[in-house]
RNA sequence: GACCCCAUCGUCUAGCCUGGUUAGGACAAGAGCUUUUCAAGCUCUCGACACGGGUUCAAAUCCCGUUGGGGUCACCA
């Protein structure tokens, strides 16, 4: 049986390669029907922090990379102590004050990469002898790594590519324990715009921040699959549950790939427009609250209308409260092109009107908005523009936006009137 | 520096294994359509096999080298 796993370390958030790292493993073990491990790598418990933990725990549950085993290597150290005094006693290792260290002997070890066709190969004169237990008793790394691969039978070991010189300095030390050399599948690292690392410079890193900015799960799952694989038929977006009946390690790429943040926002614009309007709410609500937006005052209806408006035309969550701000507030503030739009002119007559003929409307529908509206530009003899652009101002506070007879559809025959009555001098 | 990995449009990639394609798609960019704005959508355009040698009738594809990029060289993980 295929038993996988992800050992991040909580001395960071999880961020965008570990998060792909952590994808491959979990899809790996849901394609072969295996297991998927999470191993909590916090051997250093001076760095490790239970922020740290409580993100990256976080982190995969959002993204939906459900676990089926848990285990941190500090309650293990008992273990780890146990092989490496086994070592001692074989004289593999050696002592040097409380430190146990391991000899490393001179051979060439052949590694074969379940991504690459030729085996990569390391000279182990190369290496120093490893520190199996540090002088605080603690496990080095690469030894909590590889009793913990060995005894929760870890068969295939996918990770990142930064690991490879690691490899080598394992491979001796299952030799030495007498366990079984499990497959290696290296992933390429994700580089940031600039080469090199993806780093806090080059933009967002944690996959804590991308969930912030307004980005779906789905999304950035997507996106981070086809950062390194590629479901062929030129197909970009793929749900997850067909990835999971055509997914192979073995088809990984092994070229590293930029971040491109472009192509990730596109990705995302594609599943808000598919979304369910209500289920798109469900994740809109928390971020407009946040922006102050009183959200709760208003009727289901009325908030599934305006997410029917926008869902076309935001490509993040985030972009939501900005634009639609004016359907939740009574005392719009008006963007200085908006203002310029009002000043223009004094619209006092053309409003008053305007206002006249969708009080007689029978129905208060975007169609009969519109043809009302468009019968009064063509009575007034001027280009629908002209009363569009000035109307939206009024309306939004803004100059860009939905179409504005849709928006007033939704935004109501009272509001309109309130906020057109405030341009009409000496009022209605 | 030593060791290791990698190399197709600006970016992500298909094609490579099993040589023969007008080297395909997506994002971005540019143009147009639509139009009340901004988007979206649709149509079109731009744009790549890093270089040099082999092997072969034929090389993006196989081999070698060069160059370039990246990674690792901790009692961090």
């Amino acid at each position: 049986m295929v038993r996988v796993r992800f050992a991040p370390s909580p001395t960071g958030n999880l961020h965008i390669g570990g998060g792909r790292t952590a994808l491959f493993n979990w899809l790996y073990a849901r394609a072969k029907g295996g297991k998927f491990v999470l191993r909590i790598e916090d051997t250093d418990v001076a760095r490790s922090k239970k922020e740290y933990l409580d993100e990256i725990l976080n982190s995969l549950s959002w993204l939906g990379l459900t676990w089926d085993e848990l285990y941190y290597q500090s309650q293990r150290f008992e273990i780890y102590k146990e092989y490496a005094q086994k070592l001692l006693a074989q004289g593999l290792a050696y002592q040097e004050g409380p430190a146990i260290i391991f000899k490393v002997q001179p051979e060439k070890i052949r590694i074969n990469d379940l991504i690459r066709q030729e085996p990569i190969e390391f000279d182990t004169a190369l290496i120093k002898d490893q520190v199996l237990i540090k002088s605080d008793l603690s496990p080095t790394y690469n030894f909590a790594c590889v009793i913990d691969d060995a005894l929760m039978n870890i068969t295939h070991i996918i990770r990142g590519d930064d690991h490879i010189s690691n490899t080598p300095k394992q491979i001796v030390l299952y030799q030495a324990l007498g366990f079984p050399i499990p497959e290696f599948a290296h992933l390429p690292l994700i580089l940031g715009t600039e080469g090199g690392r993806l780093s806090k410079r080059t933009g967002a890193t944690a996959i804590s921040d991308y969930r912030a900015m307004g980005y779906l799960p789905q999304a950035l799952v997507n996106y981070l699959l086809l950062l390194g694989w590629s479901p062929g038929e030129n197909q970009e977006l793929i749900a997850i549950s067909e990835v999971i009946k055509k997914f192979d390690i073995k088809d990984a790429n092994k070229t590293a790939a930029t971040f491109d943040l472009e192509k990730l926002r596109w990705i995302n614009a594609q599943y808000i427009k598919k979304a369910a309007p209500q289920e798109l709410w469900e994740m809109l609500k928390p971020l407009c609250l946040e922006k102050g937006l009183q959200v709760n005052n208003f009727d289901s209806n009325y908030l599934l209308s305006i997410v029917k408006l926008f869902q076309e035309r935001i490509s993040t969550l985030a972009d939501f409260p900005e634009y639609s701000d004016f359907f939740f507030i009574e005392e719009i503030v008006l963007t200085s092109e908006a203002k310029k739009r009002l000043d223009a002119k004094d619209y006092s007559r053309e409003f008053k009107l305007l206002l006249e003929r969708l009080d007689g409307l029978e129905h208060f529908d975007c169609l009969s908005i519109e043809n009302s509206f468009r019968l009064l530009v063509s009575e007034l003899n001027i280009k629908a523009g002209e009363l569009v652009h000035p109307v939206r101002s009024a309306l939004t506070g803004k100059t860009i936006g939905p179409g504005l007879f849709e928006l007033m559809e939704v935004l109501g025959k009272k509001r309109i009137e309130a906020r057109l009555t405030k341009y009409i001098k000496g009022g209605v």
